[in-house]
DNA sequence: CACGGATTATGATTTAGATCAAATCGTTTC
DNA sequence: GAAACGATTTGATCTAAATCATAATCCGTG
């Protein structure tokens, strides 16, 4: 057993090498965006560890043990953290491509919940065997790098929005940020349906659920958007970027 | 050459590789906090390229190239993103132990400005560097990770600051998490100076100036804390915790 | 050390968004 | 299909913080 283990154990290496080589060319280690039908049956195939988490079930949660980060192969989550008062502030909404957990890292417990909006699927990718994959293929820690890097230029960005946007600003920023991601991912650019709730979402732009749904109405008299529920229709993106001014 | 090269290259890495250990035993690459005056030398020593950046300087603009990360030796630096129409906005504060400029690690641009507010030592770190000797130390790119991971989560607390705390409720946030940072490198935990300006913390917070000195005359006719311009003194942590009530 | 610009403190007023309230619409459940 | 609950819209009022205004103070520089 001394003797094979670690035969076994290279051969393991090579054989996951050979998947996360593919998963790399299948945009950086599952994440970046825009994933075309075909890419994402072969990260089926890949990724053995693929798992449904239902509309309303935790992905994890606040102190559970850190011990893989989550690609979203398709559906929508949302992420918070919860108080002792019972106030929840969400801090992401995450899509198809993202990768959910990574601020478990340093801490090696989740520090938010993670609850899927809609029914999901998820790849789990233990992390211990990701650290054991990139110290062989130095491109997948520096696409983890980038991937961190990312995260913490766009968490600069909801800063910004919260501590210098007015309410109109924020929601239009919002929904041309939402647009975008969905348009990357080959779905519509002018037209989706919200995946949260109004609460949610004012929850995500630090502002009240009424005030949400005021502004919907009032961009929606402005004609810039159409508002049916959750369905929404980008009718003046231009018009809704300009709203934003100087910023973003 | 084409013989001497590799040799040459490998003893290079080897050289590195012993002055990054040491680092490392420094306390996760340069990072973490809590210097001695020992350690402080060691770290000159082995990081040659060690730079004094003077009060109001900059060290990287948004849009310049990214080809290093920053460890603070000493000093104090904001770190800010600038707009079109003039308004900036205050993303960070940084000082000793910490490390910038990992948001553009994604791009390979930096995405914000890294100012001293005061004349600041730093050790820059080339991210090729780094990369290559993370190639060979494991435990270099896990710190990395960790460090990373760490600015997220701590990113996501100013998202919750921002959107869900009340004006009172950041700035004790912010003079407990000040303090809490100052005692982890040996200073008092309960007395320093302020190396920004109101404006400053008024942008970092998402206030005012006017409202952040108003909220510092009310904590000091409340007895919380004593403000003589700069010079914060901490009278009442307790009761600064307190007024965090459930958040935080 | 005196000048001038930056920084801070504080008062008066305004306002964006929160809060309170109620009606409507949807959807799940029995 | 009716009941019950949650989500959304819209209106009326309130309030925390912004804005406007004016001193007072600090600090760098000639």
């Amino acid at each position: 057993m001394a003797m094979t283990e670690p035969i076994l154990k290279e051969q393991n290496i090579l054989k996951q090498l050979k998947v996360v080589c593919s998963l790399c060319s299948l945009r950086e280690l599952c994440l970046p965006i825009g994933f075309g039908p075909d890419e994402l049956q072969q990260l089926d195939a890949l990724t053995g560890s693929k798992r449904l988490v239902k509309r309303g079930e935790h992905l994890y949660r606040t102190g559970s043990e850190f011990t893989a980060i989550y690609a979203i192969r398709g559906g929508f989550f949302k992420t918070s953290v919860l108080h002792d008062d019972g106030r929840e502030h969400v801090t992401g909404f995450h899509m198809m491509g993202d990768i959910m957990g990574l601020d478990a890292i340093s801490t090696e417990t989740h520090v938010c919940d993670a609850v899927a909006l809609e029914t999901s699927e998820i790849c789990e990718i233990p992390f211990d065997k990701l650290s054991e994959l990139s110290m062989v293929m130095p491109v997948l820690h520096q696409n983890l790098h980038k991937i961190m890097s990312r995260e913490i230029a766009f968490d600069h960005e909801i800063m910004l929005m919260l501590g210098k946007m007015r309410a109109e600003e924020r929601l239009a920023a919002f929904l041309i940020n939402l647009s975008q991601r969905f348009s990357a991912r080959g779905y519509s650019a002018a037209s989706f349906q919200l995946r949260m709730t109004r609460e949610e979402l004012g929850s995500y732009l630090g502002l009240k659920l009424e005030t949400v749904s005021r502004i919907f109405s009032k961009f929606q008299e402005e004609g810039l958007i159409g508002v049916q529920k959750k369905l929404i229709e980008l009718k003046d993106t231009n018009g809704l970027k300009r709203l934003l001014g100087g910023l973003a």
